[in-house]
DNA sequence: TAGTGGTCTAGACCACACG
DNA sequence: GTGTGGTCTAGACCACTAA
C-alpha cells in the first residue's frame, strides 16, 4: 500500500509546462517582452532543456511565442487577420490589394500545377512571384502560375524579368471576366526560400492558401500562397461589409 | 588551406532526411504502408533516434505519414477536401450538412466569446457540440455558442441534454434570417477533449475555424471547429457550382 | 509478452545576433 | 567575444496495441 496514487493519467510534464507558461503569459508578461533563456526557465522548472523547448515549440505553434536565433524568445502580439477571402471575384493584382509583384518568369510547372491548369505535362507557363507585408511585416509568399493562354503574347514586352513584367502579367490577367475562384487551406512547412523570404527558418508550419481562378470556363490561373501560420490568421468574409473583429476569439474550454 | 569546404551552408540532417524520406514515400511505398520501426530507420540513417524524429514528425505535419503508439508508422493517404465555406448563407445545421450533433447544454462562455456575442460577462448561453465525420474518419469537433437571444425559449423543451435537445437549438435558429457570414481559420494545438474525439493526442496540430454567423444586425451564433489539420485540406468555394478536384497542388517548387 | 511510438534526460556543439 | 536559440547524441523509461 505505499503506493500513492497521485496521477491516474499522469500529464505529460511538457504538456503541464505549456500550461503554466500559458499562463504566466497572460499575467505577468507583456507583448514584446523578453522571457528568460531556455537554459534558466529548464532549469528553473527543473526539466531537461529539450523539455522546455517541446513546450516552447507549442507555445510557438499557437502564435503566443516567437523565438529567434541569437536574440531570445519573446512575447508574440496576437495573430494578425489578413484577408485572404473577402474580395469577391477579384483578379490578383487588382487595384488596391497589397500584393508586391516581385518577378516573373517562364517555367514549366511541377506537374500537380499542370494538371490542374489543363496545360501539357512541359508547356511553360508565367510564374509571377509576389510577396504580402501587413503590419509591415512579410506575411505571404505567392507563386501565381498563368498559363500563356491565359494573356496576350508578351514574348515582346520591353521589360524581360522584374517586378515591371510581374505588373504587365497581372495587367494581361484583368481583361478576362472572371467567373469564380476557389481556395483550400491546408498546413505545410516552408520551403527554403519561402522561409527566407518571411523571415523563419525552413520547415516552420505555414498556412498554404491554393486559390484556383476561373475564367472562360477554364482555369485561367492558380495561386499558392504560402503564410505565415504563427502570426497569421486567415479570414473568409461571406457578410455584407460587417466589421471584423481584431482578435476575436482565443481558442478556450 | 588544409580545410576543404565541403558544405558553405550546411543542411540539417533532420532537413536532409525529410528530404529522402519524402521521396521514398514518393517511390517506394503505397498508401497504408507500414514503414520500418523508427529505431532501425534511425539506425539505417545513422542518426540518433531523436534526429529521425524530427524528420518524422515535420512530414506528419505534412500530411504523409501517420504515426500511432503501439502500432508504427504509415504513409497516409492525400488530403481530404473538406467544404468549409461552400455553402453560401447557410446556418449550421441545415438539411444536408454532415455534422452530427452530440449534445447542448448551458453554458457561460469564455470571454472572447462572450465579446464577440455581445452578451454579458457572465450571462449563458447554448453550447452546442458536434463532430464532423468525412470518409468514414472524424475530422472534425465544434463548439457552437448560442446566445439564448437567437433561440425562443428552450427552458421548457423536453430534451434537457442531449443530441435531441442539440437539434431543437439548431432547429429554432433556422427561423432567423441569416444576413451573413465570416471565417477564420488559424493554426492551433488540440485541447485534450478535441484531441479524444479527433483520435489524436493532446496537443496535435489542428485547423481553428471560427465562424461568426450575422442576423439582424447581430452576431447570432458563433462556431468554434477544430479539424485535424493532418488530414484535411479546408476547401472555400467562391465558384459557381465549378467541380472541385481531388488533391489539386502539393507544395512544390 | 513483445514491439511500437511518446516522453525525458544531460550533456555537446553549431549558427546567428549584437555589442 | 558572449549569449541566444537550433541541432544532435545515446541512452532510459513509459503508454499503448496487438498477438
Amino acid at each position: 500500500m505505499g503506493t500513492t496514487q497521485l496521477e491516474s493519467v499522469p500529464e505529460p510534464k511538457y504538456w503541464h509546462l505549456k500550461t503554466v507558461l500559458s499562463e504566466a503569459l497572460d499575467s505577468e508578461f507583456a507583448v514584446g517582452e523578453i522571457l528568460p533563456n531556455e537554459r534558466d526557465l529548464a532549469a528553473r522548472f527543473g526539466v531537461a532543456r529539450a523539455t522546455l523547448r517541446q513546450a516552447l515549440e507549442q507555445l510557438e505553434l499557437e502564435g503566443r511565442l516567437q523565438r529567434r536565433r541569437g536574440v531570445g524568445t519573446t512575447v508574440a502580439p496576437p495573430r494578425m487577420g489578413v484577408a485572404v477571402g473577402t474580395e469577391q471575384h477579384i483578379w490578383p493584382g487588382a487595384a488596391g490589394d497589397d500584393w508586391q509583384p516581385a518577378d516573373s518568369t517562364l517555367e514549366v510547372p511541377p506537374a500537380s500545377v499542370a494538371g490542374v491548369l489543363d496545360t501539357g505535362a512541359d508547356e511553360t507557363v508565367h510564374l509571377v512571384r509576389r510577396s504580402r507585408v501587413s503590419h509591415g511585416q512579410p506575411v505571404a509568399a505567392e507563386l501565381l502560375y498563368v498559363p500563356a493562354s491565359s494573356v496576350r503574347d508578351l514574348s515582346a514586352i520591353d521589360a524581360p524579368a522584374g517586378a515591371a513584367r510581374a505588373r504587365a502579367v497581372l495587367r494581361e490577367l484583368q481583361r478576362l471576366e472572371l467567373e469564380g475562384r476557389e481556395s483550400a487551406v491546408e498546413l505545410g512547412s516552408a520551403r527554403a526560400d519561402d522561409a527566407k523570404q518571411l523571415d523563419r527558418l525552413p520547415g516552420a508550419p505555414v498556412l498554404v492558401v491554393t486559390t484556383r481562378y476561373v475564367a472562360q470556363g477554364r482555369t485561367a490561373a492558380l495561386s499558392v500562397a504560402t503564410y505565415r501560420a504563427d502570426t497569421c490568421r486567415l479570414t473568409f468574409g461571406d457578410s455584407g461589409g460587417v466589421e471584423i473583429h481584431e482578435g476575436p476569439a482565443r481558442q478556450a474550454s
